[in-house]
DNA sequence: TTCCAGGCGTATC
DNA sequence: GATACGCATGGA
């Protein structure tokens, strides 16, 4: 990882990065696109202007210490993605996938936001799924804590406009407040312990809980399968996935979900 | 108007 | 365990 600290902003140098790639592709939904790979956003209550292109990029709204501390992590820095890439292309379908969006990264999200997201990402696009959020967050003034939600009700909720996810969020928000679901056990556990762990929420199934546990807890072996992924599978890999990349299948899986969207919509 | 959006819960077999 | 169906909301 390499940066400066430049008059106040953050100047980081980063080759497999691409704001586009990662921040508007349905990973996160709390970024908003301000000009041309400039972006504002936040991970929990933390907020960030980030800009740049080609390897360089400048952070604002920040300071050293948070660079570290957050946004480091976020946007995964300690990760190779080069070796990734080499890896991946080995296969000639990921390949094509890596070539075509190189900048794409794993945002390692806070755990509860990307619960929270992916809740409710269920059956909806991803501009509602932005609205949805943006109403959470602005309506307590920062990124209500799992009590806060907890004493909700799906009336008390209504100005979300987020539909049936309402009762899945108030849900989530209890187990997680009185332990029931606990985060941080999800977090020591397993894959699979993990998944049946969150998969007691309501609202969330197998898809979500992987969002859930790729986005929020690092588990770069879970794998989200949504329609576009399936098409994939049946497509590429009709003798399944290959083995040889599991431990990171789930890095693998946004190449390859980016590749499909874009290439069918000729962008 | 109808269809669809990074699914899930429920009923039914 | 597999398969069909309804579900709130809003944009295309």
């Amino acid at each position: 990882m390499e940066y400066k600290v430049s008059s106040g902003d953050i100047i980081l140098y980063e080759n497999d990065l691409e704001l586009d790639d990662v921040l508007d592709t349905g990973q996160a939904f709390r970024w908003n696109k301000i000009g041309d790979n400039h972006y504002v956003g936040a991970s929990l209550d933390t907020p960030l202007e980030i800009m740049g292109t080609g390897g360089e990029f400048i952070l604002k709204n920040t300071d050293e210490e948070t660079f570290l501390k957050v946004w480091a992590g976020y946007f995964d820095l300690g990760t190779d993605y080069s070796e990734l890439r080499n890896e991946y292309s080995k296969d000639p379908t990921l390949r094509s996938a890596c070539e075509f969006s190189g900048g794409i990264r794993l945002l390692r999200q806070d755990s509860w936001e990307a619960l929270v997201s992916f809740i409710f990402s269920s059956n909806n696009n991803i501009t509602r799924i932005k609205g949805i959020i943006s109403r959470l967050s602005e309506h307590y003034g920062h990124f209500p804590t799992p009590k806060e939600i907890a004493v909700e009700s799906p009336e008390s909720l209504g100005y979300l406009r987020s539909g049936f996810r309402a009762g899945y969020i108030l849900d989530a928000a209890g187990k997680v407040a009185s332990g029931e679901v606990d985060l941080e056990n999800v977090r020591k556990t397993d894959y699979e312990a993990a998944k049946k762990e969150l998969m007691r929420i309501k609202g969330v199934g197998p898809k979500v809980a992987d969002c859930v546990l790729l986005s929020g807890f690092g588990k770069t072996e879970a794998f989200p399968v949504d329609v576009w992924m399936k098409r994939v599978l049946e497509t590429y890999y009709p003798d399944g996935f290959p083995e040889a990349f599991y431990g990171t299948r789930g890095i693998a899986q946004l190449y390859l979900f980016n590749y499909i969207r874009k290439k069918g919509k000729g962008e």
